[in-house]
DNA sequence: GCGGATCAC
DNA sequence: TATGGTGATCCGC
């Protein structure tokens, strides 16, 4: 931790450098003793296994703003001049396209988890408290946070800073009700129309909102209001907790009040970025960062970074990429405890995926080392798995690979869902999509989706939500929730694949005798032919979808337009609908534009036609999404059962209306989950020479000796029982998570040309000069900025100082068919390593990819990347 | 497509 | 004694 960048005496205070996170201004950490705090952490920790990790990744923060000052000092008069006039130019780009017509909303729940608590036991109240246990907080009340105390905090510390701290274990089952109602303790609204329908000032309707809130819960919440979310996100949290904030829609106020905002509080900067604007420019404030954009500029790449501006548009809805579990342990190198864990996590993730009805192809296992190393493996198979057979098979291959190993952690995760490659739309709705091109109704087919009726409830609700409110007052959409939204609905197999599954289960209950239980490809392809019947029933239910919206007669021919197609192209007979589903909405929404009140801004067009037409937010999904025929999927048949998911069961497309799943562990304002779960001793399940498939591998000794040991002496099972729990008690709410908001890091540290050389510099600034009269890069890949500048040059590279697992391992392949890559690179990997951290530059940049793009739908990437200017003209 | 890293909550 | 879980994204390779 101490590197040349701590040249400040530090000596003598070692903990002033260390774990800033816990001290960094948040909500009712303002009185707090900062320096005492850092001490009582620092001593804490000195020496620990995490401490150590800790102190290794800061080193090369630190490395890294060494790197960035010198990058910094290197650059000539030329080079500024040409980043001035470049960050000028984007400056006046961003000022054109403030709005200041809207008016946002942000509520926030006071220590949400830590109120349920005292709400529901008041002799709590008063004291400080924390939700959590020795190892981990999950949130602490005010009074607590006086002390130092915050979410995300080893318990054992924070009550080293507060010794009558009260520890209160989470129970989630007693925070079901308003999770749900909450999903997440926060939420936007676009209040603009309520302010001019009402005629009252968004001050009254904050106030109104908050006290509603009081009123139904006995829980407090914050507001903050402002043109856009970030800065009402921002505002939010400036008189909690129980208070608010309003920023008027002026430029000038905006102006001022983000002038002097720290940069950390922008979303998108955490504790590195901070770190390093700090160390490397000495800048705090979005003032400052203003003062250096050229510097900026030249050194960061890409970015919308965090200079005060934001969305005003309503957020969108979005698709779960990815579907994770992961436990932490006591650390140990015992296989088949390791084992054991693997396969309940394998069970865990077959679950959940089973429950939304998910299969994917990428499977990545992720490792936590007994020294806080973070690894991921990841192999991408050539079908889609949902099974914790399959997950398991694979899950294994990965992990036996980094053998012998001491692991704290074991994950798995699975994305490259099917259903992917239909981009924005993911497959879940195109069956109601197609209907409702002919009928207008989405509920009125396909009854064999009881889930579909409460899909759109939920969607509108949380379309109205970013709509009107204000007297729709927060409580009421939970009502929405209320309904048969849990997921035990049951997914009634719709699909061969999930058949295929639960064969698999079922068969796997008793006995690893079952021929399933591996469960190899060639099998699955075996089950898919066995399960005809269930095929036929699919495709047939696809037919009569289709068939009632009365789009191709004959069943053949489309009645719109004529173009012939076969039953059989089922793809494509989607994405034709689809394009006459677009077509026809899009002439609803000129229609309605050319009613609606005029010269209103785009973003608020949107929000007229969606809540005109509910379906649309669904629909719209599709717009602009490429074509989505996809031939890997035709390729067989078993990735045409597969893409049965396309005709999603009502589990899903319910999961798929909802994006991102943010809802199920957000165990406070900070997210902190508190479940430190001491995993899992409950699932049966060891198998006994599980490494037998392959022959190095162990060993009944491990079975016998240390691992019976380890496995029975430790205090693992402490907590064992949150661990399921905790899975059952939220499994219900990641049924219908609302839509959220897309977080995207203010900075990207882009690779530039590190002039290795006079030349290197010289061609560089050719190219600089070559641009400086067109600003915009010829070509930009989505959102990424194509950086003309491609020299690179190694550094000084880093030791690595971990004993990392042994080279016996590496280079090992697998399967032909399926990629497991990045073996040998681990050993060359970058980050921390010594592997090739690069000399590396960092560009700002303050392209708004979002005014580039006329549809709304696009890419969310685009739409986070809108901020508002801030600038002294 | 993989792996490391950062971030939000 | 002891430092979480889920999901997303970016970047370099």
């Amino acid at each position: 931790m101490e590197t040349e960048t701590d040249t400040n005496g530090d000596t003598d205070h070692p903990w002033q450098s260390y774990h800033t996170v816990y001290t960094t201004a948040k909500a009712g950490m303002d009185g707090v003793d900062k320096e005492k705090v850092q001490r009582v952490v620092y001593e804490m920790s000195k020496g620990s296994k995490y401490f150590q990790n800790e102190e290794r990744k800061d080193a090369f923060i630190n490395h890294k703003i060494d790197n960035l000052r010198v990058q910094c000092a290197k650059l000539t008069q030329a080079d500024l001049a040409y980043y001035h006039k470049v960050a000028d130019r984007r400056i006046v780009e961003l000022e054109a396209s403030r709005d200041l017509s809207r008016i946002w909303l942000h509520v926030d729940m006071d220590a949400f988890y830590a109120a349920v608590e005292t709400l529901s036991n008041p002799t709590l109240k008063g004291k400080p408290m924390a939700v959590g246990n020795m190892s981990m907080i999950s949130t602490a009340n005010y009074e607590a946070r006086k002390f130092g105390v915050r979410a995300a905090m080893p318990g054992f510390i924070a009550r080293k800073l507060c010794p009558q701290l009260i520890f209160v274990p989470t129970d989630f089952k007693k925070y079901d009700p308003n999770f749900i109602a909450g999903s997440l303790d926060e939420a936007y609204l676009d209040i603009t129309e309520v302010c001019k329908e009402r005629n009252v000032k968004s001050e009254e309707i904050a106030q109104e909102l908050r006290a509603g809130v009081y009123e139904e819960t006995g829980l407090t919440c914050s507001a903050g209001v402002a043109p856009n979310r970030l800065l009402a996100k921002v505002c939010s949290d400036i008189n909690k907790p129980n208070g608010q904030y309003i920023l008027p829609n002026e430029r000038m106020a905006v102006m001022t009040f983000v002038s002097s905002l720290p940069i950390r509080k922008i979303g998108g900067i955490g504790k590195v970025t901070e770190h390093i604007l700090k160390g490397v420019f000495g800048i705090n404030t979005c003032e400052q960062m203003l003062e250096k954009s050229s510097y900026l500029c030249a050194l960061f790449s890409q970015s919308t970074a965090g200079l005060g501006l934001g969305q005003t548009d309503a957020p969108q809805v979005r698709f779960r990429k990815s579907i994770s579990n992961e436990r932490t342990f006591s650390a140990t190198e015992d296989e088949v405890l390791l084992h054991k864990r693997l396969v309940e996590l394998a069970e865990m993730l077959s679950a959940d995926m089973q429950k939304e009805g998910l299969c994917g192809r990428t499977l990545t296992l992720k490792l936590k080392t007994a020294a806080f190393e973070v690894r991921t493996r990841a192999v991408t198979l050539q079908k889609y798995i949902s099974s914790s057979e399959d997950i398991l098979k694979h899950a294994k291959k990965l992990l036996k690979a980094e053998l012998p190993i001491s692991v704290r952690l074991i994950g798995l995760r699975v994305s490259q869902f099917n259903g992917d490659k239909c981009s924005a739309t993911s497959d879940p709705t195109q069956k109601t999509i197609t209907n409702f091109i002919t009928s207008g109704d989405v509920n009125s087919n396909c009854s064999s989706f009881p889930d579909a009726a409460d899909h759109d409830l939920v969607s509108n609700a949380e379309t109205d939500l970013s709509i009107d409110s204000g007297q729709t007052s927060h409580l009421d959409w939970r009502e929405l929730f209320d309904g048969n939204h849990s997921s035990d609905v049951d997914h009634q197999s719709c699909t061969v694949w999930q058949n295929g599954v639960e064969e698999v289960q079922t068969s796997s209950n008793d006995a690893k005798s079952s021929h399933y239980s591996g469960f190899t490809e060639e099998q699955f392809e075996g089950i898919n032919v066995k399960n005809g019947s269930n095929l036929l029933e699919d495709e047939r239910l696809d037919s009569c979808c289709q068939e009632k919206t009365m789009l191709w007669l004959n069943d053949y021919k489309c009645s719109l337009c004529g173009i012939e197609l076969p039953p059989s192209f089922v793809e494509e007979r989607l994405e034709h609908s689809d394009f006459h589903l677009a077509e026809k909405l899009q002439k609803e929404e000129s229609r309605i534009h050319q009613t609606s009140v005029p010269s209103q801004s785009r973003g608020q067009k949107d929000r007229i036609t969606r809540q005109s037409n509910p379906k649309r937010q669904k629909l719209s999904q599709k717009e602009g999404s490429p074509k989505r025929y996809r031939k890997q999927e035709t390729e067989n048949g078993e990735h045409r059962q597969l893409n049965k998911h396309h005709h999603q069961p009502p589990f899903a497309a319910s999961h798929s209306l909802h994006s991102k799943p943010n809802d199920h562990h957000q165990h406070d304002e900070r997210g902190s989950a508190g479940q430190v779960g001491r995993s899992s001793g409950q699932r049966k399940t060891v198998e006994r020479g599980w490494w037998k498939d392959s022959r190095n591998q162990p060993n009944e000794r491990a079975e016998t000796s240390h691992g019976r040991e380890q496995r029975e002496e430790k205090p693992q099972g402490k907590l064992d029982d949150n661990t399921f729990q905790r899975r059952d008690g939220f499994s219900e709410r990641k049924d219908d998570p609302p839509p959220t908001l897309r977080k995207r890091p203010a900075f990207r540290e882009k690779k530039i040309p590190m002039d290795s050389g006079d030349a290197n510099l010289a061609a560089t600034l050719a190219v600089k000069s070559s641009q400086i009269d067109h600003p915009h890069p010829p070509e930009r890949k989505e959102e990424r900025s194509s950086n003309p500048h491609h020299l690179d040059r190694p550094e000084k590279q880093f030791a690595d100082d971990r004993a990392h697992n042994k080279g016996e391992a590496r280079g090992r392949r697998y399967g032909v068919n399926d990629s497991y890559k990045g073996r040998d690179k681990f050993n060359g990997r970058q980050g921390y390593g010594p592997g090739n951290s690069r000399t590396e530059k960092w560009k700002h940049d303050l392209y708004q990819e979002v005014n580039k793009d006329p549809i709304p739908q696009k890419n969310e990437d685009d739409q986070i990347a809108k901020l508002e200017a801030l600038l002294a003209s």
